[in-house]
DNA sequence: AGAGTAGAGAACATTAAGAGAACAGTCAAG
DNA sequence: CTTGACTGTTCTCTTAATGTTCTCTACTCT
């Protein structure tokens, strides 16, 4: 797959983004405008670019006739588009700043785990979504640890050590006790670091 | 493979975390000044003896055109230890499936945007994360939508829509009120595919 | 001393990015 | 069915930025 140049993602961003948006692919000029130049030619230059690279499908000729190919994942960063309830238009805002997935979710003795239960639904942790884990043996308070009880039951709680060694392991959630043990009987495999959740679109 | 000197390894070092965070390569005067000197054919030199060593990919003249070999999957997955509270330890667990941070939020028209306010605390989504938006104008019932309200405020809500065409914003908060607008004054500027948080660790 | 590593910096070759003209094909309205 | 405005395609030009190749200097280590 051929590197793009920067003018070249700038294109493929705006036209993912705006056949995403409306049903059909903008015309030359409407990507000139898009991504902020004057010039068709400078346009077709960048879509034959993109075809080349296999990214889209130029059909000759025909107005509105680019097709956009399974894209895949050629870059591990979003756009990042700005704050919502800031009070703005989006595009408006529309730009700059990317977001890297990498550097949000990525790292050394990283894992995840797919979160089963309510136990933390108050923390915003809800059943079906996928927690990031670094692991490691200690943590620290108020923390989100993944403990393992007994060395047979692995729950996801609030670590909070009390003054005479023991662990309370504190659901969030109004409906279910905190748990309280002897330190010997809670072993922390891991700290969480993010979390994730898919939206059925 | 070659053994690398020190400068080597440091420019090998500041191409994969540069890589790594943002989406491309960085350019030869980039390079040396994130490793501390002034001459781009220095960095030429350097990045020649590591292609020789294989551990990156030279395109020649091409701008930014340097791509990192070696374990390219690993960059842009996690692996999945499994369920918690499936009630076993997870190193038992550890092992096979991988998840990928591509296919869970990388497509066409997506973009993010951080997420101010409690609105949708209940759902699950709290001040500080971000969510990742597909761009469209329509929606379906019940899906959480950006919506432009008088073309003005911008605000997640969960889409509603009565029976004579207007439409409901609800929150997700008990806090807060619905709010109700005819259809004209609501225009729907993506759906949320995707919610996503960090926590500091 | 000699070999290897670091670095500076000049000179040159290409590329990236853009403007814009000219031409040819498409499409929709009359 | 014809026509004219619109749209895609191909050119040439321009400018600045960037990659490539060289030579020269200095430092370290055995």
């Amino acid at each position: 797959m051929a590197i793009l140049t920067r003018a070249q993602r700038r294109t493929l961003d705006f036209l993912s983004r705006f056949i995403g948006e409306r049903g059909e692919a903008p015309l030359l000029d409407e990507i000139a405008r898009g991504i902020g130049i004057h010039s068709r030619g400078v346009v077709h230059r960048y879509l034959k670019a993109l075809e080349e690279a296999g990214l889209i499908r130029i059909h000759p000729r025909r107005h509105r006739g680019i097709e956009l190919m399974g894209g895949r994942e050629s870059v591990l960063a979003l756009p990042l588009a700005g704050r919502i309830a800031a009070g703005q238009p989006i595009e408006a805002i529309e730009g700059q700043e990317k977001i890297s997935l990498a550097d949000f979710f990525l790292g050394p003795g990283r894992f995840a785990l797919r979160v089963t239960g309510d136990s933390m639904v108050e923390a915003g942790i809800l059943d079906g979504d996928t927690v990031i884990i670094k692991a490691c043996q200690t943590a620290e308070e108020e923390a989100i640890v993944v403990a393992l009880i007994d060395g047979e039951e692995a729950t996801l709680k609030r670590l909070k050590r009390e003054r005479d060694g023991s662990i309370t392991l504190l659901p969030e959630n109004r409906a279910l006790k905190p748990m309280h043990y002897p330190a010997e009987r809670v072993a922390i495999q891991g700290v969480v670091v993010g979390q994730m959740r898919r939206y059925e679109g």
